[in-house]
DNA sequence: TGTACATCAGTGAACGCGCGTTCACTGATGTAC
DNA sequence: TGTACATCAGTGAACGCGCGTTCACTGATGTAC
């Protein structure tokens, strides 16, 4: 902000590309993905304007690669619940448990950064995109795959029937999406945080109850 | 589009409020809420840009009642698709068709209408608003009081559980919003129709088991 | 260890764009008498 | 039925804005010899 203090000493300045991308995903979680706006990042990192262009093709490159990042960063909320998990219960348990982790923190992350979560879904993917290692989280998975993984273990355990395993990560994820959108912008705004808390059990509950048999 | 045929003859239009919502649908149906531009309304009308302040405070106003309308139509092919409903089953059965008439009818409408869609939801609403007059059908009501009824009825003829009565809107509405923003912007975007619209099914399967007793 | 030079990463100035919005204005309309 | 006049609905020209992006350029770096 204070142009007295340089960002930054040297000509080179080391890792711009990280820089731009760190800037940028502190735009997106203020104001969403409208708000990444290139030139803003690169006055925040201290750097002209066009210096970007060494780093990203345009700012559509810049939107998508903060896009990623905040996906890596849903990615990593859900590894954090999941490792709260206690391994030690039957195996049953921890495979409901694990579905139910990934419901909980995803709409954690929307209502804890909803500008980021907007950002994160704001660049049209498909299936194959959603599984793309930029999206992952520290531990190397997107949220796809973790949700993948949760109910593949339910189905390795048998509370889930196999014949309904197909298709299954888009029953769970539309309701958890659904919920966190319909919170952070729509008629669910202004509903408190604990009241919103209880309904996403709920939504959880219905989903468990809609795969198990 | 051709300069040549002036779209309109005399000085006062006779109804511009109306004539730039419809060019402003219109271009919210082709590019989305960002494409709800004053001017480019008014070019389409005909009409110099600031003859659009005599009926819109700005810019904002007007894409608010684009949204509105987008809202009122998608109220509209839910009401069609309850007209369908055979009244003569017996209670139970209306009351479960009319759930899912409101559900198949919502993502219909967001396939079919993707940029519509994103527009309707674009502008940040709350429980009050989301029942506001404008955002009705042709038969009076919202999309949310459409299935505030659905889910009444269900109660009614006994075969939902009162004590499940309360919230019960969002459990079924974020289930469904979901999968149509899972499929519009998200990974499901490439899934070819017929294989959306079974999962589609799937998603009202889950969320009608999970009410109902 | 010293130096020439290719390469890479940044600068500075400028561009066109199209938008939303405001100003002072004029043409059309309808109502009172 | 005719006319004066207030009111309403439009016009025309202009504004500042901040953006993304391009151009020709220079400073720093590291590698070959």
């Amino acid at each position: 902000m204070s142009e007295s203090t340089p960002l930054r000493s040297r000509y080179h300045h080391g890792d711009l590309r990280q820089a731009l991308l760190d800037a940028g995903t502190g735009l997106a979680a203020d104001g969403g993905p409208d708000a990444v706006v290139l030139r803003e990042a690169t006055r925040r990192v201290g750097v002209s304007p066009n210096a970007a262009y060494r780093h990203f093709a345009d700012r559509e490159a810049l939107l998508g690669a903060v896009s990623d990042r905040a996906l890596g960063m849903l990615a990593e909320e859900i590894e954090r619940e999941d490792g709260r998990i206690d391994e030690t219960l039957p195996v049953g348990e921890v495979a409901r448990a694990r579905l139910r982790a990934v419901g909980t923190a995803y709409v954690r992350f929307a209502l804890d950064h909803p500008a980021l979560f907007r950002t994160a879904f704001s660049v049209p993917e498909n299936l194959e995109t959603s599984s793309a290692p930029a999206k992952a989280g520290p531990g190397g998975r997107t949220p796809l795959q973790l949700l993948t993984h949760a109910l593949d273990s339910m189905v390795d355990c048998g509370i889930m029937p196999v014949e309904r395993r197909p298709q299954a990560e888009f029953l769970a994820w539309s309701s958890v999406h659904g919920f966190a959108m319909l919170s952070i912008d729509g008629p669910l705004r202004a509903v408190p945080r604990p009241a919103a808390d209880a309904v996403v059990q709920r939504v959880v509950d219905m989903v468990e109850a809609g795969l198990t048999a």
